[in-house]
DNA sequence: AATAACCCGGGGATTTTTCCCGTGCCCGTT
DNA sequence: AACGGGCACGGGAAAAATCCCCGGGTTATT
């Protein structure tokens, strides 16, 4: 089999320097061009072949990778990514492969972690590990239902009702939630502010960003 | 390495047959048991010492594959499986890897693929292809992709950029996003009013519900 | 040159939200 | 009988959000 390209993204260039080291002991790869930043491999783009892999770091001043791989889904001009990253939450990850990356691997993982994942996007398209997996299963509500259940427990029955109102569409505001549940204003402030404290948030709008991050609305 | 002991869940005992003569071909596998259907192999569940793969056909009468998929989610009986499928849509794929399934085979595949699938699943615990790379894919770009592309088409990119900072974890008050974006309050100010009136948004909170309820946060 | 669309920003007013201070009732537990 | 938790209610005040007024600039299109 030829060689294969591999263009490595990242700030820092000792970390650019061991991984070509490393990755071209590991089979018939080649780090053809490195980049220090995701705008200086976008203006390389249209200029230099087509590489096999990009391997992208995450955590970049400036541009970000997350930022990188979108503009990289935007363009025309498809790549095989494969992102290394310390440490990221579900989401990110879950993003990142929705725009395309065709992997992931922690930036302290073994010699043999990168070679393996090296050698199945190279056969397959694709690495996937169980970093990727489960931040999949943790993207459903049917992953996380004690997260959940835990937070409905800490509820009370008027106080589910008021956060109901909180995030219909109608948009009340607290004078008309208190019409709607039949108490006073001075009411519906004590349930605002019992929920605000148990757990820590700051205002209506992070009150509705809550219910909807933890997928609360259907069990209110 | 020890044979892998790999049970077949499939209503034809032609396929089955064929399965376990090309799968014991294939590396150190043994199929140690099958079933034609998912109430069979469910009976068993209990007696029979848990294998190292399931293989589950999707399409049988009766209960489903992915009936079967998801009994067994709700059950404390974790299994490794893999789905065997003529062709599926993607919504049921997406919603049989979130219920835990490590992997996906077209039944016309061929006999590499599904030498790498059983190779890949013993070696990581799952298995990846574009199969199932496109269909995460398509689960959200085709979502309501009209619909959501007439929303953001009606957004400027200082207006995305104010949703995005509206939705944010911290709960940034006018004044902060203002800070974020370098400009003065008055101007987060047109930001916001501009959207109101193309919407028909009323208030914070309105924006912050629009946002989720049309999924537009990824995309801002 | 004019028009439109986007971007930017100051002053000021009203409403809403947020946060204090307090009170009392009911109910189940101890 | 005392206690805590949930529920309900009130006054007042600071902060934020909302909604007006008004002006400026750039850029692309016509």
């Amino acid at each position: 089999m030829e060689n294969r390209n591999i263009v490595l993204i990242d700030d820092h260039v000792i970390v650019r320097n061991g991984l070509k080291e490393l990755i071209e002991k590991l089979g018939p790869y080649s780090v053809t061009a490195q980049f220090d930043s995701g705008n200086a491999f976008l203006d390389a783009l249209p200029i230099q072949p087509k590489p096999d892999l990009v391997i992208v770091d995450l955590n970049m001043p400036g541009m970000s990778g997350f930022e990188l791989v979108e503009k990289i889904k935007n363009s025309e001009n498809e790549q095989v990514i494969l992102i290394l990253t310390l440490d990221s939450d579900e989401q990110t990850i879950i993003r990142l492969f929705r725009n395309g990356v065709r992997g992931f691997l922690k930036k302290n993982c073994s010699a043999e972690s990168l070679k393996s994942a090296l050698d199945s996007i190279m056969a397959t398209g694709y690495y996937h590990n169980e970093f990727l997996a489960l931040s999949l299963r943790l993207d459903t509500q049917a992953a996380k239902p004690s997260e959940r259940d835990q937070i409905l427990m800490q509820l009370t029955p008027r106080e589910r009702e008021f956060l109901k109102w909180v995030c219909h569409e109608e948009e009340y505001a607290y004078k008309q939630i208190a019409e709607q549940m039949q108490v006073s204003e001075r009411t519906v402030d004590g349930y605002r502010e019992t929920i605000f404290d148990k757990f820590a948030i700051k205002s209506k709008t992070g009150l509705v960003l809550f219910v909807l991050k933890h997928q609360l609305f259907d069990e209110l």
